[in-house]
DNA sequence: GTCTATAACTAGATAGAC
DNA sequence: GTCTATCTAGTTATAGAC
């Protein structure tokens, strides 16, 4: 699956640029990665690049930001699809999760590369990372305040579940032993199972 | 806690190097770390420290490589001291998230920087870490094999179980809400209420 | 063990032609 | 929108003095 703004058949040269960028940035890290390598890629000279992008960091800031819009968006949609706390909940790790199997570049980006930001750039995409894990914690705080969930730190279940499946993306191989809605399937049964006042979770 | 090979009073100047190493690393990464940084920061210039280091992807293995022998050897001596399988993964998920609020920089430069070694280089330390990894798969297999744990896919639930952990470290602040016990009881809760047997009909 | 000096190279970014 | 050419500054690493 691609993201949206790429699902165009002809991809614009600045959507063609992000991919290439996301991609060399996952295999090598944002300084590491020269401009001149980005556009060595695409066949064109590192100059023509300045043309679409006033600087590298203009860059990095656009990929990172464009990639929180898509997680936020997605979550949002797939935890307004749930009914019960546990539902939304199950929807929220089935969409995070498939988005770290399905780019994993992408997940592991926006991650790594947050401490090459500039401190204003920064500010802005940690306010987005923490739009996206409130969303995470406003399900957790509703099972709890239903009487479903039984968790004693909403910020710490949050963190370690966020953290649990955004590390499917380091490990996580497209042909591997496990499909994506296996890992997901693994990883929704622990989490319940870790939360849920009954353990009810373990034989859905 | 200091890692074993600085407990001396007076760090031998390549001690130093790897210390210093390990802060900058953790602060830009390899690529963004200037072997000129690291000699300035320590008050010698950088051709000194190429008396010490035969070259920067040296000093990178090198701190790398320290880390995960410490890695290594402290998990195996906390799982030395559990009797039961229960036992022993709280004594090991205890040992990975002390050493992840104690060792920030360090955690988090054994995940962030494995992409900048060389190909032996990496060889070498992805088979430390798999030594690691298998430490706790080994315990959940125990547990299994007892049929204390309910865990359909070792392999994955270690992974989560590790990353859940390792994640702690991008988090965790020293003089934050909680301290680095709490931290930890809350995680082995969760996890141990999403791997126990305790109730009938918890497989799939 | 640390210094000065420097070689050989690569980086981000811009000017101006077409 | 892409090119050539170039500026300035930074990089790893080495040679040889002390």
């Amino acid at each position: 699956m691609a993201l949206s703004w790429a699902t165009e058949e002809q991809a614009s040269r600045s959507e063609q640029i992000r991919q290439m960028t996301i991609h060399l940035f996952h295999e090598k890290g944002y300084p590491a990665t020269s401009i001149r390598a980005i556009a060595k890629n695409l066949d064109i000279k590192s100059s023509s690049l300045y043309y679409h992008f006033q600087s590298k960091q203009d860059l990095l800031f656009d990929v990172l930001d464009r990639i929180m819009d898509e997680l936020i968006q997605g979550l949002q949609k797939s935890v307004a699809h749930g009914q019960t706390p546990e539902e939304k909940l199950v929807a929220a790790i089935r969409f995070h999760i498939s988005f770290h199997t399905d780019h994993q570049a992408e997940a592991f980006i926006s991650h790594s590369e947050l401490r090459f930001l500039s401190a204003e750039n920064f500010r802005r995409i940690a306010e987005k990372r923490k739009r996206y894990e409130e969303i995470f914690q406003q399900v957790l705080r509703e099972g709890v305040e239903a009487g479903v969930f039984n968790v004693p730190d909403v910020k710490v279940a949050s963190y370690a579940i966020l953290l649990m499946c955004t590390g499917v993306s380091s490990w996580f191989a497209e042909k591997g032993r496990l499909g994506g809605e296996e890992v997901a399937r693994i990883h929704e049964d622990l989490i319940l199972r870790g939360i849920l006042k009954t353990s009810k979770g373990g034989n859905r």
